[in-house]
DNA sequence: GCGAAGGTGTTTTTT
DNA sequence: ACACCTTCGC
């Protein structure tokens, strides 16, 4: 199990809290995952059923860990029973039990952002707007921010000086009649309609309220107010509610976290029991006295103070560059110095940013170096062009009547219905008001289209029904995937398509990892079926690590890049925090639009703290935007460090300049010499 | 119905 | 600088 004597005495009152709500102030590096976990096999040993155990974490990879971890001190059994979920799988799990209550059927899609686009845009087109991609991003946030908000599409109300909110009046409630015409629903509904499930179902709420005796939320300080009416419906009845959480990590308001979920919880949860978790286990003393410096700029928060037992360890880099590359080059030649030096492996390292663009320029470095790294976010697996159109005819052959899928294969590969037979059979399913695989099946009645389309209409047909019933069988999923990606040679049309054979042959490589994530899944599920396989990939939040990256991840040596949103929770003996610079950290748009330089600071106490004993600061003076020079300040965030504790250096002038200088100082002296001779 | 050329905007963070 | 989308011409 565990022992209770390696807890500190404030570590060792959460985990044997009983009863009641409790609020954990967990500060960077506390241990707070493992006082969640401890607290969870501490419950099972007192008794707890496993089934009565919820816990809600924000990413799949943290449910996973925390999954791990539990079993490691419960075994495999207890866990196996427990629910330990993120909130959107949480809302699948209820919705797929449930969901026929609100109008949908059970075998509902789920919508990716790419999905939601292709849908907005057309529905933008229909309305008459501008369908271009930025204003149907517009729509989809704000529909987004108003569900993150509780607020249906019929509760939506324009504001008067805002233009765009009108448009959003418009659209946000057809947007929501075609996905419930197409059996779909988006991420947010996952949480919103599971909220509207409960709160109209009250013998389903006593259900679930009477089922999790005990619920545990980590991350808790980025719940929005969907995630936060969920807990309080299924905390409602035993009220054992326990969130774990720090303010000052909060760095998800752009998606409706509201902070004053966790400055407030306790008016919500009356006699709430607080306990502060302030000692830090992670960060050397250095590295700590910076982070809380920083901190204590921020005005609303809830006082603390961590303290280490730490040594001072090393001063803090600040390495004032000249541009992108120069600032990837700085960061390798420390990569270098310091594998060297100390005998660290490639995994001791973490290059931290922003935005995700600025990997670019550290991918290239580390490439040209042959250094083995893992990149994190970005563009994910799932997202990609060739994996979303195999994804599509999944989707299609689970829920024809999703039809922004149905769509998005229907001549593809090219199999001669072209647009206008498409914009023919759209229209008519408008006046008919019937769906379009249902128009699909009796192609006769199209009278304006011609006999080789419908011969085609027919065969696309018959494709997916045979794969309908083929997919049916459990035991040959795999099989059965593997024929229709034959079936539909979708790798000569990759080939077609793309010019360049490497990017086709890696595109082609995606595809068939598919097959890889199909068969992982089989071995991971007791009951395999196509919908639970479509269903878990659309929560995916991880890259399924492509071939290359798989031999990485075994040998486990890779330096990892990511943005600092995706760094939460996570620590590294060295990071590296590029581009310190207004525009980047504090964003330049947290400056233009939201005026929030106070989570700007939690984002860059966040680098700061994932930092065990070595921590690098860099920016640039200058840099290449859309082609052009740009000069940049360094960020003001580097003011409010303790100076004392800074090492700032001008890194080495890049080999350009260099080359520029060095021909210069060569002209000047043939000139000189012409002068001398002349 | 399909390919080529030009024009446009692009870069905040995520389930 | 580039990728993506739209438009145009066949």
């Amino acid at each position: 199990m565990f022992d209770l004597n390696q807890l500190n005495p404030q570590q060792r009152q959460a985990v044997t809290h009983g009863a009641g709500p409790l609020l954990l102030l967990a500060g960077a590096g506390s241990g707070k995952t493992r006082v969640i976990t401890c607290r969870i096999a501490h419950l099972v040993q007192q008794g707890t059923s496993p089934e009565q155990i919820l816990a809600v974490t924000f990413t799949n990879k943290a449910a996973r860990e925390m999954r791990e971890r539990v079993q490691e001190m419960t075994g495999r059994n207890a866990v196996k029973g427990m629910t330990i979920s993120t909130f959107h799988s949480l809302g699948v799990q209820i919705l797929k039990s449930h969901i026929d209550r609100l109008g949908f059927k059970r075998n509902f899609s789920i919508y990716a952002t790419s999905d939601q686009l292709r849908l907005v845009r057309e529905l933008l087109r229909e309305a008459g707007a501008d369908s271009s991609n930025r204003d149907a991003e517009q729509m989809i946030w704000r529909i987004s921010a108003a569900k993150n908000r509780l607020i249906d599409a019929g509760q939506y109300q324009p504001t008067l000086r805002d233009p765009l909110s009108h448009l959003v009046a418009t659209i946000y409630p057809r947007y929501q009649k075609a996905l419930k015409a197409y059996n779909a629903v988006d991420f947010d509904d996952l949480l919103l309609l599971t909220v509207r499930l409960l709160e109209g179902q009250s013998e389903l709420l006593a259900h679930y309220q009477q089922r999790f005796v005990y619920q545990m939320v980590d991350e808790y300080q980025d719940t929005n107010p969907v995630q936060y009416q969920l807990l309080k419906l299924l905390a409602g009845g035993h009220k054992n509610l326990c969130v774990v959480g720090d303010d000052d990590q909060s760095i998800y308001a752009f998606r409706g976290a509201d902070i004053s979920n966790i400055l407030d919880f306790e008016k919500d949860f009356p006699g709430t029991r607080i306990i502060k978790l302030e000692q830090n286990y992670r960060s050397s003393a250095t590295i700590l006295a910076a982070a809380n410096q920083l901190i204590a700029n921020n005005r609303q928060r809830r006082p603390k103070t961590l303290w280490t037992s730490s040594p001072a360890g090393y001063a803090i880099d600040y390495l004032r560059c000249e541009d992108s590359e120069d600032e990837a080059r700085q960061v390798v030649e420390l990569i270098h110095a310091e594998t060297f030096r100390h005998q660290r492996k490639f995994s001791d390292f973490a290059i931290l940013y922003r935005t995700n663009t600025q990997s670019r320029a550290f991918e290239e470095q580390l490439r040209y170096d042959n250094i083995p790294y893992v990149l994190i976010g970005g563009q994910q697996f799932f997202d990609r062009k060739e994996i979303r159109d195999l994804v599509a005819y999944l989707r299609t052959i689970l829920n024809p009547a999703d039809e922004v899928n149905l769509l998005r294969i229907i001549n593809y590969p090219k199999r001669g219905i072209g647009e206008n037979s498409i914009d023919q059979i759209i229209r008519r399913s408008a006046e008919q008001n019937a769906g379009i695989w249902q128009l699909l099946q009796q192609p006769e009645q199209f009278d304006g289209i011609g006999q080789k389309t419908l011969t085609a209409i027919a065969e696309f047909v018959a494709l997916i029904k045979s794969y309908q019933s083929t997919f049916k069988n459990p035991l040959r999923l795999l099989d059965t995937l593997r024929q229709l990606l034959n079936e539909l040679k979708l790798a000569d049309e990759i080939y077609r398509q793309e010019k360049d054979p490497q990017t086709a042959q890696r595109r082609i490589e995606n595809q068939n990892e598919i097959l890889n994530s199909l068969g992982a899944y089989i071995e991971r599920n007791e009951r395999p079926s196509l919908a639970g396989f479509v269903d878990a990939i659309s929560l995916l939040d991880a890259d399924p690590a492509g071939k290359d990256d798989k031999e990485k991840l075994l040998s486990g040596n890779t330096v990892t890049l990511m943005s600092l949103h995706s760094s939460k929770g996570l620590e590294f003996p060295v990071v590296f925090l590029a581009g310190m610079e207004e525009g980047f950290l504090p964003h330049k748009k947290s400056l233009d639009v939201t005026c929030d330089i106070d989570e700007e600071r939690r984002l860059c106490y966040v680098g700061i703290t994932r930092a065990e004993q070595r921590l690098v600061l860099l920016g640039a003076r200058q840099r290449r935007k859309h082609g052009k020079l740009e000069l940049r300040e360094p960020s003001r965030f580097l003011a409010e460090l303790p100076q004392q504790l800074l090492a700032t250096r001008q890194a080495g002038v890049p080999a350009d300049d260099g080359e520029e200088q060095q021909e210069k100082s060569a002209n000047q002296f043939f000139q000189q010499m012409q002068q001398l001779l002349g």
